[in-house]
RNA sequence: GGUCGCGUGGCCGAGUGGCUAGGCAGAGGUCUGCAAAACCUUGUACACCAGUUCGAAUCUGGUCGCGACCUCCA
């Protein structure tokens, strides 16, 4: 694969779907904000990172050269009541804040291995920056965009707004209204000079567990800053992409833009890219609400929402049947559906690795090369997966035929099958990142053996027309999950 | 209240100014000892009301409903 396809994406700073031209070409910088590790990952979060996962696939398949950050917030991130959040996770859990970001960046990088998602290239930590982000604190103040009160440092939106006309560009805020809102139940909310400045460096108070000296005072860096500030260390002051979910264009990418614009004069990144939530019930899958399910009680149906257990690849699959930017709503329903149409997907595969065609006929040709051509036609439509996955089910319908021989694989030639081999698993493996995780026969020796054993034995009974036998077989095997389908050239099982 | 988005057939979910999305489920058929799987055929659709247009589910306006953000959230 080359990098001259052209790749569409939908940008939320203009609203519009446009051509992707990298700032040096044929290398990728994009930054994604990470999760803030307080708690277990929950589903939302694994939608979002899938999604991201899927595009810094699709860009290495196009052949770019791609640095992929991705942060993990472990300090700043303010509760309603002012609280940290990793703070009060150590509270809760007795722990030092230090061993609650660990325990669960662990559990977080075990889920993203689950979802078979590729590792970014950096994942920096907030704490690990906090000299940096102090230095981007002095250059805001010292181009004249945020003002110190009481040992806190709060970024001046209307001084901005006013001389460089941005604020509100990304997320489609008007500054006016910011501005007529109160919310003076906030903390500090006195403080500040008006409502919709808000804090890049806090003063913290004596019990406050999370601490750094700075110039202004003993306190901690407010949340937004540590996405400028790692993405400007990393990627350049002015880099490719910058990723999220919806729920974070406003205040935080609003507010990491004006940070880097106060800082460095210029936006951080040419292309904005957000993910659409995911809901349950119709409504947002939120831990605050309770209205949620954990990745692994939709693994186990430990949940009343499911009516049984879902394997992760399944509900990856589920996922990507939808657009990342539109919401998903999550029904037992869509995911039995989904589960079905991935074992017919994955059975495709193995299906497909035997066949083999040898004539030169053609008739077949150009229908199969059309199919594999428009996987990347709909990824480089702004990484269309639905739309790729329905032409991955035209070509397992193709797959099924020709084994089945209502296709003439005569009218299929080596070349064309070859390639059609090599690109359809590809495909599914190295760009949707979806692997075999239900059907497990042909992995285990042992029973690979016994099945050969019992099969063989079925086929004798089948031979004599002794059905009572055979049937006998085939039942009790799938009282232990194993289906077993009579083929017309032979018998094959599968584990359910 | 403000801003934005959505409303597609039984379910999930794409897309487009005129041509089948796809998956699952339903119906009929082929195959099979039967079954399963697979394949073929097939029905049900674009919230409502106007307008623009030769033509709109797709554009415009209004109505209703839903959701997100505005406050921690992917």
């Amino acid at each position: 694969m080359s990098a001259t396809k052209d790749l569409f994406i939908y940008n939320t700073l203009s609203k519009k779907k446009e051509k992707f031209e990298p700032i040096t070409e044929g290398f990728v910088g994009m930054y994604v904000c990470g999760p803030t590790v307080y708690s277990d990952v929950h589903l939302g979060n694994v939608r979002t990172f899938t999604s991201f996962d899927i595009m810094y696939r699709y860009l290495l398949h196009l052949g770019y050269k791609v640095r992929y950050v991705r942060n993990i917030t472990d300090v700043g991130h303010l509760l309603d009541d002012g609280e940290d959040r990793i703070s009060r996770g150590a509270r809760l859990d007795q722990l030092e804040p230090m061993e609650v970001v660990q325990k669960y960046t662990n559990s977080f990088h075990q889920m993203m291995d689950i979802f078979n998602t590729k590792k970014p290239s950096i994942e920096p930590r907030a704490t690990q920056h906090i000299i940096e982000q102090i230095e981007m604190v002095q250059q805001i103040i010292d181009n004249g965009y945020a003002y110190e009160r009481n040992g806190s440092v709060y970024f001046d939106t209307q001084k901005f707004h006013q001389e460089k006309k941005c604020y509100g560009k990304l997320s489609g805020r008007v500054i006016d209204e910011l501005l007529s809102e109160t919310r003076g139940d906030l903390k500090n909310q006195g403080e500040k000079n008006c409502p919709s400045d808000f804090a890049i460096w806090m003063k913290a108070a004596p019990d406050h567990l999370m601490k750094w000296n700075s110039p202004w005072s003993v306190g901690f860096p407010g949340w937004h800053l540590e996405c400028s500030v790692m993405s400007t260390k990393y990627l350049g002051e002015t880099f490719d992409i910058h990723g999220g979910g919806n729920d974070l264009k406003f205040p935080h990418h609003e507010n990491e833009v004006a940070q880097n614009v106060g800082a460095c004069n210029c936006e951080p990144a040419n292309y904005w890219l957000h993910t659409n939530m995911l809901l349950m019930n119709g409504k947002k899958m939120s831990k605050s609400d309770g209205n949620t399910i954990t990745p692994d009680e939709l693994f186990t149906g430990d949940s009343p929402h499911v009516s049984k257990g879902y394997s992760p690849m399944v509900v990856k699959f589920f996922m990507l049947q939808s657009h990342y930017s539109s919401t998903l709503d999550l029904t037992d329903e869509a995911l039995q559906a989904s589960e079905k149409g991935y074992k017919r997907l994955m059975e495709a595969i193995k299906t497909l690795s035997t066949l083999s065609a040898k004539s030169e006929g053609n008739a077949l040709d150009k229908e199969i090369n059309d199919a594999v051509d428009m996987l990347d036609k709909h990824m480089c439509d702004d990484f269309n997966t639905p739309r790729a996955i329905a032409s991955l089910f035209d070509i397992v319908s193709k797959i099924n035929s020709l084994k089945e021989g209502h296709l003439d694989i005569r009218q299929v030639s080596a070349e064309t099958m070859e390639r059609l081999q090599k690109s359809f698993p590809s495909f599914i493996h190295d760009v949707l990142g979806l692997e075999d995780d239900i059907l497990s026969g042909g992995n285990n020796d042992k029973l690979d053996g016994v099945m050969d054993l019992v099969l063989q034995l079925r086929q004798d009974a089948r031979a004599n027309k002794n059905w009572d036998i055979a049937d006998k077989i085939r039942d009790g095997l799938a009282k232990h999950q194993i289906v077993v389908k009579d083929g017309k050239e032979g018998t094959t099982w599968t584990l359910n």
